[in-house]
DNA sequence: GTCAGTGATGTCAGTTGCTGACATCGACCA
DNA sequence: TGGTCGATGTCAGCAACTGACATCACTGAC
């Protein structure tokens, strides 16, 4: 028998979604959350920088996952394809946890200091995707943009994916965000045409 | 004389931005601000919400400037022109304040904490920008994402403003920006009409 | 001119997030 | 057998932030 129960850092996530969203997660005390997965705070905070982490671990795997998948977008794709590419992608991995995600959803919306750390991830993302975009031959500026863009189509879809009641697939929602910002960024076209 | 030195949160202001340039951000205790402010850690929290609002005090008045641009827009212009119209007010705004700007900007760049705190700001942007593009007729989704391009626009305007040696104002890089997003938005039509 | 009320600040004590230093002790390896 | 390693615990401490209450120049009503 080893000396101490297996996957601590699992314990204390399922500890603290679960306390986060029983009381809240301003209400809730990192002391509380190792208590509940049998741990210390000491551990909590070797396993997670701060309170509000134990959420975004996986966002790394999440970003390495777009990284490769815009890597192997066909080479000829405009920036904006190949990002179209890249989300779609994505569909499969978030279908899969479709229950754990709304569960996240609901807790990171309840809380300002949870939406900072998610905002944060997501210019992380951008960071990620833009070199992998000048490697494609993409303008650094333009290339930085179109990571912009395509983490705004990467989050809006999934906000609609979220919300969704009829059971649609992510890669859905990421094609129809898509869509949008295209005519978007064409309607203004005819009015400076001439 | 009145009982106290006036303009306590000026000083905190001033306080702060120089004792982050000197000594970094997470090296600077609160105290140390207030102290540098003939005041206390005490008022220092009466003043501002934490250690980071100290330097997005104004990001309130720049929201509202913007928001009241962008309802200044005429009427006709499709969303993304009205964006622009509304990002080009703002640059009187920066170009006179560019000293501070840049000073500003090194630090917020020193410390993740305060870019996290940034894209809060920038999703708070957001949030005040959609329903003014509602107000013009926009459908919900649209007007979202409408808003995040928007701000991404911003964003980018700003960090290449930021970056400029050749003294452009502002709005020049809104615009170039702008025609950027368009370009990489109609890229992929050509690919995609047939 | 007095006096009660107001508002910006100070004082103090307490909680919680987070860190460094060092101890523990099963597992694993030579 | 013994020594190292790695995950955890223990403990002390700092800094961010908060609530409760005190202070006292200023202001306005009378």
């Amino acid at each position: 028998m080893s000396r101490w129960e297996p996957d601590a850092l699992g314990r204390l996530q399922a500890a603290a979604i679960e306390l986060y969203a029983e009381h809240g997660y301003e209400q809730t005390t990192v002391a509380e959350i190792a208590a509940r997965a049998g741990l210390t705070e000491r551990t909590y905070f070797r396993h997670f920088a701060d309170k509000r982490e134990v959420l975004f671990h996986g966002s790394e795997m999440l970003q390495e996952a777009l990284v490769t998948a815009l890597e192997e977008a066909p080479a000829g794709e405009s920036p904006l394809d190949a990002i179209g590419y890249g989300l779609r992608r994505l569909g499969p991995f978030f279908d899969e946890r479709r229950p754990q995600s709304l569960r996240r959803h609901a807790i990171i919306r309840s809380s300002h200091e949870l939406q900072e750390r998610e905002m944060l991830k997501r210019s992380s993302l951008v960071a990620a995707l833009t070199p992998v975009l000048e490697r494609r031959g993409v303008e650094p500026d333009v290339a930085r943009l179109a990571a912009e863009s395509g983490i705004s189509v990467f989050h809006l879809a999934y906000e609609s994916w979220v919300a969704d009641q009829r059971g649609r697939g992510y890669a859905e929602h990421v094609d129809e965000t898509l869509a949008s910002l295209r005519a978007l960024a064409a309607a203004p076209a005819a009015a400076s045409l001439r």
